[in-house]
Parts: structure tokens; sequence; C-alpha cells
DNA sequence: AAAGCCAAAGAGACCGGTCTCTTTTATATT
DNA sequence: AATATAAAAGAGACCGGTCTCTTTGGCTTT
């Protein structure tokens, strides 16, 4: 049996146009700033609202106007750093704009996506960014924009949906390190990522939802294939879900007689693992192992050696997603635009020639 | 000149309830799930819904009902490792619980913290978690539960506010590492801080309004008093806010003769950049300085050598300060608990004898 | 068959703002 | 001074739910 609610009585501009002596129209048009009030009338009612300390009901003004100042987001995991960062960026914009943003994880996974975006149409949030879980199933996106909500994208894509769309070039970065480790001689060069498929191994890259990665896979084969590397795709390693998980995958695959003399970490949980496992195996970086990671985590350049990454502008990326939904909310219109921001590889010391 | 808002037209009871031929208020009680309906209706109005894809609208809802189902979180950073690994154990508890959190930075200043807190009184969340910038100033912190409001804090405390209260035994923490450390045969022991002062000195803990942070130097002051250390103020440094003020601070402190032979980081950001700096300098850790760091970041344990850390149970933080709100929320009354969380130290080697 | 009862459904006020429409008051015009 | 015009203030509907109060109707009871 619950309590009765704790039920805040609040002050109404009811209240305080008593006090003021004035109309409710007319304290309604002091305390929101709008309509023309005589300076004699707009001093009475300030004065009123303080001494009953008036605080306006957002919920109520919302009801009419339709607007809840409010921006939902929808990210993978708030605790990864990448995550964390780009909402730091998002929630930035968003104050200075003057809204507010509700969070809600998704784990990555689509039902809780679903569900997220649910709430948040039901808390009638005035804009959205998300991060898709897969970008082949954003039904519940298209449905979110039919009914002319805005929605910004968030580091992953997707084709079929024409929505504001802010990414990296995840494809440019991946190809420009794989050349880079062909040409000092490597072969068996291993991709290492968080993205799953239900039998958790990789065919092609159609297989993987997160736009960000299948990119990078994609760029990765593709420059394979041009150095003539056949067959790489048994090189790259899905489901490096939890650090446990990573943990297994890449100590299975380090093991082998056959194993990697690269690999490529698709973000920097997984780089971190990755040189966790080496030093556990006794494999030298980049003598027995080169190691290169995505995200160019604070802690990266510290390590011995320290890990070349390529670096995201991770910041950027919720920061841009956010101004472009502002501007949406502020009305205007035209064409949904697709950014794509540079990375940029930060040379260290995890990367060497393939060991003979 | 704003264009007119998106006005998203949306499905109401009175749509259904026409739809489905039944009176608004019988449609309400379905799709509100109150009160009773006989099965034949319960029917009619359901399919109707489907049919026109009604979505409750929330913010209705809350008008009535007083409660908005969303938890209000200000917090310092939500970039800090820190605080998203507690937002994460808040976020996991709301959503258990049916509540959505909004979210908002402080960035560890009060007036944006006071700022946050009206905001999200206008909301109308249903509570509050904050982990207040000052314990000196929480005037509005108070404000805000005198209208009834649950609030929980977190990681910091009030010895004036009588709310939840979770936070994570740090004194005891500091202690125990100032202990070790003097045992080692250390006596120039610095304590570096985020925390800063109106004057960026450090004279008294009574200085310091981050509630955690105090206590750890009163432990560490302490301490060193008990081990007739003299003047250990001095050593005391605050003002260390971003990565670039800590590398000064930590730089000029040990570029000094009399240097210190320890230093105890604040937060992992900190105990990073004296890493760097120590590199710059070709200190040797832990043969000319010994480092010891607050919060077990993940990347702790892979640096040469690895980080010897305070390990404060963050995610649980976080998760208790929403448990024990969540049930605030349900009408449990009664005392606020204080919950203190232990601390563990993870000894890794960055400790060791001071130099001769 | 009339009275009594209870489940089911309807009518309409209400939450606290916004906003349109109308009335009143002040200022400008000739 | 009389009229035109604009500014200021008031009255009340409305947003989309919830919820109380009232009415309806089916079923039991004696």
């Amino acid at each position: 049996m619950d309590q009765s609610p704790p039920r805040i009585t609040s002050v109404t501009v009811a209240d305080v146009a008593h006090k003021a002596g004035v109309s409710k129209a007319t304290a309604a048009r002091v305390l929101g700033g709008y309509g023309t009030v005589s300076e004699r009338v707009r001093e009475a009612v300030t004065v009123a609202a303080r001494a009953l300390d008036y605080r306006p009901n957002e919920l109520a003004r919302s009801m009419t106007t339709g607007r809840s100042g409010t921006i939902g987001v929808v990210v993978g995991d708030i605790e990864n750093p990448f995550f964390s960062l780009a909402v730091r960026g998002i929630t930035d914009v968003a104050r200075q704009a003057g809204f507010t943003v509700i969070l809600i994880n998704s784990g990555e996974d689509v039902s809780a996506e679903k569900a997220a975006i649910r709430t948040l149409l039901a808390k009638r949030v005035d804009g959205l960014i998300v991060s898709p879980a897969k970008e082949s199933d954003v039904e519940h996106l298209r449905e979110a924009t039919r009914s002319g909500l805005p929605l910004a994208l968030l580091d992953r894509g997707s084709d079929t949906l024409d929505v504001d769309t802010v990414i990296a070039d995840d494809r440019h970065a991946a190809e420009g390190i794989t050349r880079r480790l062909i040409a000092l001689g490597h072969r068996r060069i291993a991709y290492l990522t968080a993205c799953d498929t239900p039998d958790h191994r990789f065919r092609t890259a159609g297989d993987i939802n997160t736009g960000s990665v299948r990119r990078r896979i994609e760029g990765f084969l593709c420059v394979c294939q041009e150095a003539d590397l056949d067959g790489m795709e048994d090189w790259v390693h899905v489901g490096a879900v939890t650090p446990e998980h990573t943990h297994r995958i890449a100590a299975a695959m380090l093991r082998t007689p056959q194993r990697p003399t690269a690999i490529i970490a698709s973000d920097s949980l997984i780089g971190l693992e990755v040189f966790k496992v080496c030093r556990e195996l006794g494999l030298g970086i980049p003598g027995d192992l080169s190691l290169v990671s995505f995200h160019d985590a604070d802690w990266t350049s510290v390590t011995t050696p320290p890990v070349t990454v390529v670096r995201q502008p991770v910041y950027g990326l919720g920061e841009t997603a956010a101004k472009l939904l502002v501007e949406r909310l502020n009305g205007k219109g035209g064409e949904a635009s697709r950014i794509v921001l540079r990375t940029e590889v930060v040379d260290r010391a995890s990367i060497a020639d393939a060991p003979v």
C-alpha cells in the first residue's frame, strides 16, 4: 500500500495574482515574460511572486506550449569514456540553448533502445539524440521522426533514415592504420570489436549492425584485399562486450601459434584489455604484437609503450549533434546534414615491423 | 523570429474513447490502468488505441498525479570516470524502478548547481541526487527538501542537512595510505586535489568545501600529526581543476630541491597527470617518487609501474544513493540513512621506501 | 416483483500554466 | 473636447490526462 504521494503544495500564478491584486492572466504575463504589462503591475507581481516564493511549473507550461525544453539522449553505455565524453558535449550545448537532457542507456540492446524511445516520446521530449544500437533496426526511430520529432544520430548513421547525422570518418581511419600495418610487414592482423553477431562469429561486414564499426571493418577488409591478403574475415573478432569477454577472446587468439602480429582494438576498453593480456602472456608490444586502438583515451600516452591510437573528436561528435538538433528545434528547416568529422592517427610506440 | 513549434499532433484519450465508442473517462481507465472496466470494453479500447497509435502524454499525467517519474541528478562532471560510473549505478536503479534521469553537470560550481536545482524543481522531478559542490553552501538543497522533495547526497555529505547520504570512508582510506607512506620513511608527502580555495592556497581542511576530499585531507593531516610531522598543511595543493593546472602544479612541486617523495592524488585524472609529469622530468616511480591515487581507474593496473590506488565502490555509491531515493519515493519514511561504503587499497607497485 | 447492491460507465471538474478574445484605460490627433 | 488608436488588464477556454461524483443496469434477495 503506497503512502499518499508527497504532493508538493506549490504556489501558482493564481496565488501570485491574488496577492498582487491583479488577474491571473496579467500575473501570468509577467511571470511568463510575454505580452505587455505596465511597469507598475510588473513590479507588484514580481514582489508578490518573490514573497510567495513562486516557482513556475514547467510541466504545466509544457502542457500548453507543446515544448518540454528537454532533449532525450540514448547512448550505449554512459560508463564508456567514449559516450561520457560525447554526452558531455551534448549537455554543454543543450544547457547553453536552454534545454535539459534526459539520459538513457541502451546497453547496445535494440529492445532497450525501443523502450527508451517510447519513454522519451511519452515524456514529450522536444528532440532526440540517439546512437542506434543497430543500423538495420531503426523502425522505432523512423516512427519517431514521422510524428515530426527532430532526431540526430550520433556516431552511427543510417542510409534509410534521412536525419541529421554526425559520425567520424571511421572507414578512412581504419584504412589508414591497416595500410600502415601492412606496410610494416604485418599479414596476420586482427580486428577486435564489442559488436556482436547472433552466433558470435564474423562472416561479412554486413553482419555488423553498428555503423561506425561496420565502416571500420569495411575499410580494414578493403585495404587487406588491395594488398592481396585473402580471408581476412577470419581475423575479425566480434563479441568483446565486456572486459572478461575481451580477455577470453584476446587470450585465445594470442595463444595460438598462428597468432596475429597486430591487433586493431575498436575502442579504448578493448585496447586496454589486449594490453593486459599481452602482459599476462609475456608478449612484448610492439616486439611481438603491434597494437592500435580506436579512441584516444587519456591513459594511452602513459603506458609502456604508449599506445598508437585513432583520435576521434568525441566531444565534438556530441557537440555537433546537439548543435544540429538545437537548430532544428529553433525551426531551421532544410535538408538533413550528414557531418563527417575527421579522425587523426596519434603515433606513439605500440606499432612496429612485424616479427620475422 | 521563431517558426511555429513543430507541434506534434498527438492522439488523446478522447480520440481513443470516441473511436471505441465509450466515454473519455472509461477509455482513460483502460489506458491508465486504474478503476474497473468490463472485459469487453477493455478490449474495444485497447484495439482503438492500437489502431490510432495512441501514446500517453506523461506530461499531462504528471500534471494531475503530481509525480513526474523523473529523478534529477546533479554531478560535477559526467566526463570524469568517477561520475560516469556513479551515474551508471544511478540510472540502472532508476530504470529498474521506473524512473528516468535528468542529468545536469555543475562543473563543481555552486551557482551552476543552484541553477540546476532550480531547473529540476521547475521540471517537477520526484527526487534529487546531488553531489554538492560545496558542503558549506547547501541552502538551495535545504530549500528543496523543505518543500518535501526527497534528496540523496552522493559522495559528499553535509552535517547540517539531514538527508540520505552515501559516501565512501574517505578519511579512513587517507589515513591508511598516509600511515603506509610514513612507515616507508616518507616525510615529504604531498596531497593534490582539484578542489580549490579562493586564493588557490591551502591553510586548513576547513577551507575545503568538497566533503569527500576534506575528510581525506583531515585523515592525512591527522596521521601526519600523530607521526610528529609538522606543517604538513604546506604539502596540500589545491586547484588541480584541469590536466593543465595539474601539470603546472605537479611540475612546479617536483622541480624544487625539497620535492615531495610521495604524492597522493585525489582522483585518477590527477594521478594520471602526475604520472606524465614524472615521465617528463625523468623521475622514476617509485624510485624517486611514490604515487598513490584515489579511484581505481581501469588503466592504473597497466602502467609501468602499475599504480597503487584507493578503490572506491563508485558504482555502488550511485546505486545505493538511487536505492535510498527510490525507497523514499515509494513512501518509506523514517530517519535519513547515512551510509559509508568501504574503500580498499589496491596494492600495486607505485610506492616504495622513501629515497635516501 | 420490489428493493437492495455493486460493478460498470458517464459527466465534468481539476492540475497550472498559455493564449485568444474582450473590455477597460491611457495617450495621441484634430 | 471629441474621437481615434493603442496599450493594459481581465475573463475564460484549453492542453491531456486523472479522479470524484453521479448515473445506469444487471443480478441477487426475500
